[in-house]
Formats: structure tokens, C-alpha cells, sequence
DNA sequence: CGATTCGTTGACATGCTTCAAACTTCGTGG
DNA sequence: CCACGAAGTTTGAAGCATGTCAACGAATCG
């Protein structure tokens, strides 16, 4: 089932080159460094590990298709979803001092991917593209904590259809309809939410309008009350899913 | 990693080294580095911002004396604080893409500061550093995540105090008694809590005798409770809490 | 065609937030 | 030195959002 590597570099950074420029290969300014990225790319399939914590940390991943979870495991055996990676998105920046992974990665449909080499691009690679690619990772820490910490469940699962539909629209798919990768047992996990709550708040935006939604299929349709919904309006949107309910 | 480079700077790095080598030196190779960042030594006093959101990043900190806040602001207005940095901590890393300030950071009390120009590392700094530096900084923020997730109030609580308790200790200060620094408000945002939980998990601790608190003051008497109720125990931990409070 | 996983829905319990009020500490100015 | 107000902390009561438990239906797989 393995697709032969193909030749030339610039048809393996044309997806990540339509959001605007992939940010791994902006790390890349020789021919070389491409050709180097490109004999590296690997294809997964759903349920494979790309890597798992605490293994060696010699690479970090660009996604070329499909997409990817990464998640941490407590030590009761539950998980913690970190962060959903769609194409183009970096991943798996996050390792510890003796470069081991701080977290897994798993395919969560056949996926394609581009691998880094850490030596590669520590050695020549300037530092403040590190800290912008680091940047980035945290950047989406922050939104999450933000989340977390101060957003009900309407506003987290706003905030996440929301998110999902900007990141496929930026990558010339439908920001309006899409089909989620991931289980509602992933959303959860991610979300800090119950499976059942997931899939109520689910059903309610549902019958208030604002999306449709049959299993893994979700099409949004009324993007403006999804991300009010979604803004930090914790009462606010209350009350407005509420009002919305009723109608 | 070598514990060599203390030859110039000797007075300014003490500190940092008794926690086994600050990170900040551990970027510096040449003598003529850590003599650039003694220069850059500053004081700020309870309140100052030592930078906000949005701002020019041209350097990041290494926290000499005293304590810091970083925080965000949502769209409302409400503060999200994303950490608590102590002597030897390293913050204000994260930067965007036009390389602006992503948090504020406030100091807590009167404190010192070393000052490392983004600048300067980045140009005479290995990429590997970096990513490591950036990696600390991750693992605080997957560890807040896991904590906002999965854990109920006395897991919080727990955790943030733990955490203090072991940083204090690992800095050569006492890890059973400390000042906090920071106000019932600044836990209940970094936690995700009301004010009002923090101080009635506080109180119930105290009443517990895991704890005594008065006001600002902590002393931990059972460690070994508080970690294991900062473990990813929910339910379980709330069972011995429970037992506890009634004993 | 059974077995298993995934998603949905309902009923109930509860932990946390919210609202309200009192108290303490601290800073400021009289 | 005291008066006064502002800010921080604590405590109580009540309401509600979310977790938990349980059962069912739907899709997938061997």
C-alpha cells in the first residue's frame, strides 16, 4: 500500500505552499534542505503512531495530508488530547531536555507527512525561525489554556468548529462543510468535556440553526452566531444559545 | 551543562546556579556574552510591567529575585494568567510572527531581572538551545493544560501548591513554608477557579491538616497528602479529602 | 450475522459559580 | 494618630452546568 517516493520537491510543497507558505519549508532556504525534506516523507495510516512520548526526539513533522493528533496519557492511563494538526501544520516540536518527546502522535486517517531532521536544522537553520516555529505551538497552548480555563462547554465547542473551519478555508477547502477526523471521545478529551456533552451541545447548535451535524460530517450555517458562540462571552452566549433554543 | 561558567559574572549568576544552573547562562558560551547580559540587569517593583501584549519582543527574561506574572487578556477584558516565574525561571519567549509579545508579565513583588536580547541568541546561539528553552516552557504549559482538563478544584489547588512547595525547595528556600506572592485573584485565573474556591479549598485544606494558611502565608505539614491529592486522581482524591475532612 | 465501537439521549447527583455580606488589611489624607 | 475608603479574603446560601450512570440505536468489522 506504500506510494513510491516521487522525484521533485516542488509537487510535495504544493499543499502546504497554498496556505501561503508551508512553515517548515520556510525553514528550508537551500535546494538541498528540500531535497533532504523530501526523501523523508512518510505515509501513515489511521490509528499509526508517529511517535510516542519519551521516545527520541531526532525530527519534527509537517502535515502533507490527512490529519494527526497529538495527546498526552496521565497517569491513570487517561488521555489528554493537545492539539489537532491539519496540512501544513508543524507538529512534535515539543521535546525535553534529552530530546525524548513530551508527547504522542497518531494518525487519525491515512496521513502524509514531511519529516524534519532536528540536527538538519538546528545546525543550519537561524535561530529566530526556531523560535517563530516554537512560537506558533505556543501560540496554540495559549488558545487552549484560554479555553480551558475560562470558556463553558457551548463556548469551547463554538471555539473549536470555529477554529476547524477557518484552518480548512485558509488551506482552499470549505471553512462550511467538513468531515471531522476525529471521535467525539477525541473532542472531549481535547475539550476537557464529557463525550455525552460533546455530543449534546452538538445536537443542540444543531437545532438551533447554526450547523448540521450526521456523525462525522459537520456543516455550519451560521457562522456569525457560531463565533459569537465562541468569543469569551460566557453569559452573553448563554443567553443567546438559550434565546436561540426557543426559537 | 558544565559548571564552568561562572568566571565573569560570578555575583549575578549565584542565584540561578543554586537550582543547578540557570537556563539562561546555559545559552551564553563566551565571556563576553554573560558580561553583555549582566549589563542588562534590571529591578522592577511590585506592579511594573516588564512588558505587554503586543509589544516588540527584542529579548526574553531570566527572573533573578522576586516573582512574576505572565497573563493574557481576553476580548472582555478578563485576565487569563498563563504562569508564576521564580529566580531562575526563563519567560517572555513567546512571540508572534512579527516577533510582538503574546503575554504581559508583571512583577508580583519587587523583583530583578537578567535581560537576554532575542537578538543576540539567535545570531551566536545553536538552534538546539533554543528549542530546548522553548521545550521548558512547553511542558509548563501541556502540565497547565492537563491540570485545566482533568482536574477538579482540589487537584488544583493541590498541584499549584505542590508545584510551588518543590520549586521553592529546588531554589534552596524552604519547600514547607513560603510567602505567596501572588493574591487569591491571580491563582483563581491561572486556575481556572472563582476566587471564592480557592479560598474555601484553602480553608478546607487547612481544616484537613494537610495545610495552615494565613493569608499570604503557607505552611505545608503533609506533603505526601497534597501530592497525592494533586495526582490525576479526581474521584479517588476527593474520597481521601473527604476522609480527611471528617478525621 | 453477531460482536464491537461509536454516538445519542435521559435521569440524576454534585461541584462549582454566582450573589451577598461581613471582616481584615492597607494606604491615604486629615 | 486616627478616620476613612478601597482592596483582598472569607463565609454562607442558592442555582445551574456539567459529570456520571445507564440504556439504546447505528455503523463498522470480521
Amino acid at each position: 500500500m506504500s506510494k513510491e517516493h516521487i522525484s521533485i520537491a516542488p509537487n510535495y510543497c504544493h499543499v502546504c505552499d497554498t496556505r501561503g507558505g508551508c512553515l517548515g519549508t520556510q525553514l528550508l532556504d537551500s535546494p538541498e534542505a528540500r531535497q533532504q525534506l523530501v526523501q523523508a516523507k512518510k505515509i501513515n495510516r489511521k490509528g499509526d503512531h508517529i511517535f510516542r512520548e519519551g521516545e527520541d526526539a531526532d525530527a519534527f513533522f509537517v502535515v502533507r495530508s490527512g490529519s494527526v493528533k497529538s495527546y498526552l496519557v496521565t497517569e491513570e492511563g487517561d488521555e489528554q488530547v493537545l492539539g489537532f494538526y491539519l496540512p501544513g501544520d508543524v507538529f512534535g516540536m515539543d521535546t525535553d531536555d534529552s530530546e525524548a518527546r513530551m508527547s504522542s502522535a497518531i494518525a487519525l486517517e491515512t496521513t502524509s507527512l514531511c519529516r524534519f531532521p532536528h540536527s538538519y536544522l538546528t545546525e543550519t537553520t537561524d535561530g529566530n525561525k526556531l523560535l517563530k516555529l516554537s512560537a506558533e505551538q505556543m501560540q496554540r497552548d495559549h488558545s487552549l489554556v484560554l479555553m480551558l480555563a475560562r470558556k463553558d462547554a457551548d463556548g469551547r465547542i463554538a471555539t473549536f468548529l470555529d477554529d476547524l473551519a477557518h484552518r480548512y478555508q485558509s488551506r482552499g477547502y470549505s471553512g462550511s462543510s467538513f468531515l471531522l477526523s476525529m471521535s467525539r471521545q477525541d473532542i472531549g478529551c481535547y475539550l476537557g468535556l464529557a463525550v455525552e456533552t460533546v455530543s449534546r451541545t452538538l445536537t443542540r447548535f444543531q437545532d438551533s440553526g447554526i450547523l448540521q451535524v450526521n456523525r462525522r460530517e459537520v456543516e455550519i450555517r451560521d457562522h456569525d452566531t457560531l463565533s459569537e458562540l465562541a468569543g469569551n462571552h460566557p453569559e452573553k452566549a448563554n443567553k443567546e444559545a438559550g434565546g436561540l433554543e426557543s426559537a
